[in-house]
DNA sequence: TTCAAATTAATAGTATGCTAACGATTTGGG
DNA sequence: CCCAAATCGTTAGCATACTATTAATTTGAA
């Protein structure tokens, strides 16, 4: 009675995939909020990490998979935290190029080692093999939900 | 250079499942948009119509697996667009209890086929078993989310 | 009985995500 | 060269989620 999982797994999927991101989330943002970050904003900085410094704001949106103007408030607040700086593209200038602070690197190496703890306490006693079968799935989903034709799905 | 995965699933589980529910979400939202319906509100009446007109507020919520005040606001438009009524509790006054109105039954039954559509869509290819699997890795994950001590974590 | 504590829904404030629309700049066709 | 179109970051406005607080009511203990 005070639960749904007596049904089709397909009928599930979609409602158990938001609330598990949202219970992820919270974890993180709850084990962050001591050090003044969340976890929008430390994906930021990690793909900052992972592809270097110097990033324009299109790419690098692109990158962490969200849209211009999301990444526009997260850098206002990183930038406020003198996390991350924006610099006038020299080149062109319509663009900023976003580069990690002295700071940044340093906040970076402290919450490295808060994020492989929270991972370790939800993923604890889940295999390598089942996070890797979940993550085959997820490509396999994402792949769909990029591939639709994108107008006929209106015509229904 | 433009993605993530050569790295340990552990590391991009977060990250993957954030990104998959996201993309999921705009799915649905925009499948829903010409009903002028969006992905939690249906949620919500969708959790109605299971656990039976009449729930408290503070039961929804949970059923739902959302905190009371999101579900406040979710209500509050649900009630503007008629599809659901909030009635005074006759034994306690401090309580409401939320009903699916006769165009929130009707509602429902036309975002069925919407929601079929897009599940379909979206799991195309996608074997019962893979998506049974991953909801018990979602299980076991939630479990641990849950479980946590909660006070001895901030203690490092 | 009466008053403090608990409970319910609502409100306030913040964060994250989106689309649409805008100003500044660059680019390219005539 | 010049002006229309594209591009880049920003702003505005909405939806959804949270915590903390408040107002109304109920409950329970002295």
């Amino acid at each position: 009675m005070n639960d749904i999982e007596y049904f089709d797994p397909r009928d599930q999927f979609g409602f158990r995939l938001g609330r598990l991101a949202r219970f992820w989330r919270s974890r993180l943002d709850e084990k962050m909020r001591p050090h003044g970050l969340t976890q929008a904003r430390w994906v930021v900085m990690i793909h900052l990490r992972r592809g270097g410094n110097g990033f324009k704001q299109k790419a690098l949106a692109k990158f962490v998979g969200i849209e211009g103007p999301t990444l526009v408030h997260i850098l206002d607040n990183l930038e406020k935290q003198s996390l991350i700086e924006r610099r006038q593209d020299k080149v062109d200038r319509r663009g900023k190029t976003v580069h990690l602070t002295d700071e940044g690197w340093r906040m970076i190496e402290v919450l490295d080692e808060v994020v492989a703890e929270v991972r370790s306490e939800n993923l604890a006693g889940i295999s390598d093999a089942d996070l890797a079968h979940c993550l085959t799935v997820f490509e396999n989903i994402e792949s769909h939900v990029n591939d639709v034709p994108a107008d006929q799905s209106d015509a229904v």
